[in-house]
DNA sequence: GGGGTATTAGAATAGGAATTCTAGAAAACT
DNA sequence: AGTTTTCTAGAATTCCTATTCTAATACCCC
């Protein structure tokens, strides 16, 4: 009952991301967002309480959506060097699918996208998202290296999230697809990295 | 002549550096600036013509400095390797001495200092330091690949800046300094990855 | 001891953007 | 046909902060 909606909340959500990744989420704006997803402002704020809102669902969707899957491999039962560099490729591959998304995830911080104010329920949202990806890589650790402290995650987050960042995020930001020279050289970097820490590992049973 | 200054442009640049590193460049506010420096809005306009014009200022202070000392080794005669893993040692070094430095340099992106308002002195400033750091880089790419092309140039990159840059920036942001032990491993990491671009590098005579 | 000048002070202004508000419109239900 | 409910519209409001402005100060030099 009511009046059916003219614009759909996906609609608005999409133009926030499109523009987000164009302009940056910081300087996104709520007459920007209305006029590209061709709705007033009212029915935007009709949907969303704020604007932080808006920026918090888009962070929330993608993050939730590249972090199932980049987790996925890690938690199989092959040889886990194999695995976590299955995740890096995985990283590539969707760097290379979703240019929008990659410049959202790996030229902006979570803070771009106004994490501080974000409602209670937003946050607790992102806290398990934390939590969800600690743990996977926290089982991995427990796989590569027999153990899982502090220091093997931070280990294995270098190797399988900081590294592929940090290859990636200069050409996302450049607006360059990243060459498979590159891609190359970070698959072999995060093997080697892989392997010696593999190897240096108390050996487990 | 005139009445003796009561606040230095030290301290102002000080504060603001400070507070930035704090709160974050985007949310430096000359208020806040004012405040921390007991000085009254009107004063730091007397000095500066905006905020733009400080946070230009903090930034490219901060990363001449920087980029001076992280380069002088890269240039010696020394084995290219060697001066790699100099340059990455330094970063660290770096970052252990000057922890409000680089949360700014590495948590912070030059955009977050409003870089696309800068005026053009500011501007012409910012892109001399570019070419410098790309230049050095180039010298650097020739000595260990034998060649200075794009893809050189990205490599080098990828292994003497944005390795490091990933390696400590989420300690750095989290506000503790990074381990020992996770400098070991960017080193290593670092090392192995030169050596293997050496290696396949075309023989230069 | 008066003029000139750089600085201090902080109140007033201005502009941009988020958010609110009031009317009106379009279905669905009865 | 009237009522209810949900949405559209976009103008008006509010907030926040950069920037401007005017007056007052303090020191140097003559």
């Amino acid at each position: 009952m009511g009046r059916p909606a003219q614009h759909a909340e996906a609609t608005i959500l999409e133009c926030a991301k499109q523009l987000s990744a164009e302009i940056g989420p910081q300087n996104l704006t709520i007459a920007s967002v209305a006029e590209r997803a061709g709705a007033p402002v009212g029915s935007i704020y009709h949907r969303y309480a704020s604007r932080d809102e808006i920026l918090a669902t888009v962070w929330l969707d993608l993050v939730e959506a590249f972090q199932e899957s980049f987790l996925a491999p890690l938690s199989g039962d092959d040889d886990p060097v194999e695995a976590g560099l299955a995740a890096v490729s995985f990283t590539c591959r969707w760097v290379r699918r979703h240019p929008c998304e990659a410049r959202l995830m790996l030229v902006h911080r979570r803070e771009d996208f106004a994490s501080e104010r974000w409602s209670k329920s937003h946050r607790q949202r992102a806290e398990r998202l934390t939590a969800q990806g600690a743990a996977g890589l926290r089982g991995y650790a427990a796989r590569l290296l027999g153990r899982a402290g502090a220091a093997e995650l931070r280990s294995v987050r270098f190797m399988l999230v900081d590294l592929p960042t940090a290859a990636l995020r200069r050409d996302i930001e450049a607006g360059v697809v990243p060459s498979k020279s590159l891609e190359a050289l970070l698959l072999d970097t995060c093997g080697y990295a892989l392997r010696r820490n593999r190897a240096q590992a108390p050996r487990a049973k």
